[in-house]
DNA sequence: GGCTTCAATGCAATAAATTTGCATCAAAGT
DNA sequence: ACTTTGATGCAAATTTATTGCATTGAAGCC
């Protein structure tokens, strides 16, 4: 969830136009408290705007490619999307519920990760660190 | 790697029956240095044994399902398989370049994750965490 | 030995998620 | 008006993995 970000910020500071499109799936990734699925994102989208699916996905890549959203693997087989890190919202560690595929944001310090001797280390160039639990979830459990 | 696990008592162990196939995958991926997709181990297997892609990948289900093997997730749409940590082999980060493909084991302290907490409070059943480093190779970067 | 059972494997078809190629359309530039 | 360009749609293809069903070969049993 992202509620103090402009997504028509978002969108001008990364020099991309800020079409219809791109302004509501950017919407339904921020309005979100958890990250979805293409899928999720584009049936959203599809009851409201009709929207095609392709269009959907190219929307994901290029807010991926200019990091404004997040690519974030599941312990299945679609990736889901989130906020990617800016000034309000911090790198977390992400819970996936291997039975529902629900995925959840783990808040930034619920699990202490220190990279900073890799980052300087690393005999190449780092992108992201990703961090996730997979298991059961609490309702998936009763 | 895992020189020191003997393949044979692994499936024992774990109550499987020690298949000339089911050897061969385990070896595979034991005797290599860092995780591969079920596409590499399948091509590697068949270059000498002839065996079918889909016994590959219900072999790969069967290992994972009884934590001989851990399915790794990359940054791209495939898994990658690797040995499951066990008494000779910690749980460890990976670095998946997405230039190449190519995931690499980091030792299990390049980055330190304490996750003891979250074990301790999570609302749910924790199975495994997972840290995956995403960036471009130092081979890639020339 | 002959008969049954069962797990392991193969092969073909299918599914799920994503990507590509090509057509269309509308806004912006000249 | 004419041209260019980027965004979108639609169909087809691709990649990765799964399912259904047939075959086979090694126990287990009489
Ligand atoms: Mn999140
Ligand atoms: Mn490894
Ligand atoms: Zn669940
Ligand atoms: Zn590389």
């Amino acid at each position: 969830m992202c509620k103090q970000c402009n997504y028509e910020t978002l969108l001008s500071a990364a020099r991309l136009d800020a079409t219809d499109n791109r302004l509501r799936v950017l919407e339904v990734i921020g309005n979100n408290s958890y990250p979805l699925s293409a899928a999720d994102i584009f049936k959203t989208l599809d009851r409201t705007y009709r929207i095609n699916r392709v269009t959907v996905y190219r929307i994901l890549d290029l807010l991926v490619e200019h990091e404004l959203v997040d690519r974030i693997s599941t312990g299945g087989r679609a990736f889901y999307y989130g906020m990617a890190p800016n000034a309000h919202h911090h790198p977390h560690p992400h819970f996936y519920c291997k039975r529902c595929g629900q995925m959840d944001c783990l808040t930034p310090d619920s699990l202490n990760v220190d990279s900073e001797a890799l980052w300087k280390t690393f005999p190449g160039r780092i992108d992201k660190v990703e961090v996730r639990v997979d298991g059961i979830c609490k309702n998936c459990m009763k």
